[in-house]
DNA sequence: CGTATTTGACCGGCGC
DNA sequence: GCGCCGGTCAAATACG
């Protein structure tokens, strides 16, 4: 999957650690699950959600009428498992359980857990041909971190992204190579 | 009117 | 073989 946002986005997006303008998260713990690897990594680093794009609410996406182009996958017919699937766990601190990647998540369930008294919330994106699923669901210990977990790739770029990739480049401070998408690298890189 | 969100029900897989 | 849990879909509702 050739998809920019992959999980090493978010390492570096972590890593730069720029001060957030309003919004301030804290990465308890970040785990990277590839295909049967999985990487922790505990450290409370602070993260600035792109929600608080000056921009606005990136909601500028194509929109996604086509909602039945979903995956049907009920009759027998159900996906295989992981493979080569991105997974990317996050526990960050936050009051909002929903944070905005700058991508467009489309809640299509929610499931109470028993592991867990909180529901577990699955949002889907609502970009078409992009099938990244995404589970948030709230510490069972501490309310007040939030755990999400993102299933897959984006193959297109979120336009708060591409704003922030725009901005920086005015920026004195420059921009995080995180951040500079290989604006349309459609490098079908299957790092299955 | 259109779209996003909500809730419940159904299905599949796994464990016992 | 049955039960339980997790996950997804689908229809209805609410809001913009």
């Amino acid at each position: 999957m050739d998809c920019p946002e992959n999980p090493n986005h978010y390492d570096s997006y972590f890593r730069v650690g720029f001060d957030p303008p309003a919004t301030e998260f804290q990465v308890s713990d970040y785990l990277v699950l590839d295909d049967g690897f999985v990487e922790e990594e505990s450290s409370s680093q602070s993260m600035a959600s792109s929600e608080q794009v000056p921009g606005g609410s990136p909601t500028g996406y194509s929109g996604a009428t086509s909602r039945n182009n979903g995956i049907k996958c009920k009759n027998g017919a159900k996906k295989n498992k992981i493979e080569g699937g991105h997974r990317v766990a996050f526990r960050t601190k936050s009051e909002l359980e929903v944070m905005d990647d700058g991508f467009k998540w489309r809640k299509y369930g929610k499931k109470s857990v028993k592991n867990s008294p909180n529901p577990r919330n699955y949002y889907k994106c609502s970009s078409g041909g992009c099938d990244v699923k995404k589970i948030v669901e709230r510490d069972r210990e501490d309310s007040t971190f939030v755990i999400t977990t993102y299933d897959g790739v984006h193959n297109h770029e979120s336009p708060c992204t591409v704003y922030y990739n725009y901005n920086y480049n005015q920026m004195p401070m420059g921009v995080p190579h995180a951040w500079t998408l290989q604006d349309s690298s459609p490098h079908s890189s299957s790092s299955s």
